[in-house]
DNA sequence: CCTATATTCTAGTAATCTATAGAATATCTG
DNA sequence: CAGATATTCTATAGATTACTAGAATATAGG
């Protein structure tokens, strides 16, 4: 039994589990997880500095959790795998389930006056098909160029108060955001709700919806 | 939108991920996942001393990634939910998909010579149920006695060599032991191989094969 | 109650990690 | 090539973590 190369594999998977070891990082990658974005909007949208965010990059990337390219000036990062999107969900999941901290904290966020069930992505494929529903992707537009749910409109839970008229009522409205710990659509239906559309939520992002095999709409 | 609560959430999410960020708490979860064992074996198996293997374990249970029982003089850890078997395997997912040098250590311990293929859980689960394959478990025997697969000879492979006449010869034999990661079945494959047995490895270990709601027997 | 065994707690040092500031590099534009 | 912008590199101080040794606790058995 070769014992060394025991110790060298698990020291090859801890390095993985270091990168994930850093609440910054995982915002990160929860945030690559929507797609290709640069230092500067990462470090903006993590609310860290532009070097902090360069520097959890680099320690990212030599775990090969991330990858990234160089376009003009900008350098773009992505997730190196789509295996690493499951890895932030693996620990989510276990933090929900065992945290009795992270169950109070989701509460508060996510309590729904009105006790809507969300709408779960299987059921929302279907009413998609029979055109029935208005989908609605309140995620930056970046995010939405990146890849969304087909025929879904782009309104940026920050605009939405001025383009509260350019929604469509007739139809139910599904509003939809990066993850099921992301607050945008949350926000987004409390919005529409209080002024009469009638609304759910879909329980997953747009990473999950896409890793389930479900159709993505590329551009604008 | 709350951005404290944002940060608190991936905190705790981190606390899981720094859980695993160290190559000896991974290789104890990893075995645990064959089972409840005392701290003394973990030390043992995990070839740390007691002291050092205790403070993990409190590492893990400060995280909620293990739960323990004391039982006369013993305390006994177990993983505090199936979940975590989950993210260790998405770990070591990565990491072999990701990291070249990994790849080239499982080279090193899994070529085999005959070039068989491993067997998948769904075939031998067939096969058992046709009474087709005598299965051969090469964990050691508590790890045996915790669960295995129905109908399984417990053969540790420290005494396989003593106890090869006792491997009944009449079926293809098929070895399993911890996981992927773990060379006992390979080395017992070859040792039989080399005495004219007809044997194949499965490719998956007792967590998988458990976790995939296969049958499980318990007991010696 | 005393002893032996298994485990945990406490404290201290060495090693590692984080965030930041300042210098350096790469690319585009004119 | 000079200037502007985006990013990375280097160095450093402060915080966190790992391992170890010695003391303390818990339980079983005489």
């Amino acid at each position: 039994m070769p014992n060394p190369t025991k110790q060298l594999l698990f020291e090859h998977f801890a390095r993985i589990g270091k990168a994930a070891a850093s609440p910054t990082r995982l915002e990160i990658l929860d945030l690559l997880a929507q797609g290709e974005k640069t230092v500067e909007t990462l470090a903006r949208q993590a609310g860290v500095s532009v070097k902090n965010a360069s520097a959890h990059l680099r320690t990212l990337r030599a775990a090969s959790l991330v990858e990234s390219r160089r376009e003009g000036t900008f350098v773009r990062y992505r997730l190196a795998d789509p295996a690493v999107h499951d890895l932030l969900r693996c620990l989510q999941d276990i933090a929900v389930r065992q945290l009795a901290e992270v169950r109070e904290l989701m509460r508060d966020l996510f309590s729904d006056p009105e006790g809507l069930e969300p709408l779960c992505p299987e059921e929302l494929a279907e009413r998609l098909e029979r055109g029935e529903v208005t989908v609605l992707d309140g995620r930056p537009e970046d995010e939405f160029r990146s890849g969304h749910i087909p025929g879904a409109l782009s309104i940026p839970l920050g605009h939405l108060r001025k383009d509260l008229e350019s929604v469509p009522t007739g139809l139910e409205v599904v509003a939809y955001c990066r993850g099921p710990y992301c607050v945008l659509s949350v926000e987004a239906a409390e919005l529409l709700r209080r002024h009469g559309v009638r609304v759910r939520r879909l329980e997953v992002g747009l990473p999950d919806w896409q890793r389930m095999g479900l159709p993505v709409e590329v551009g604008a």
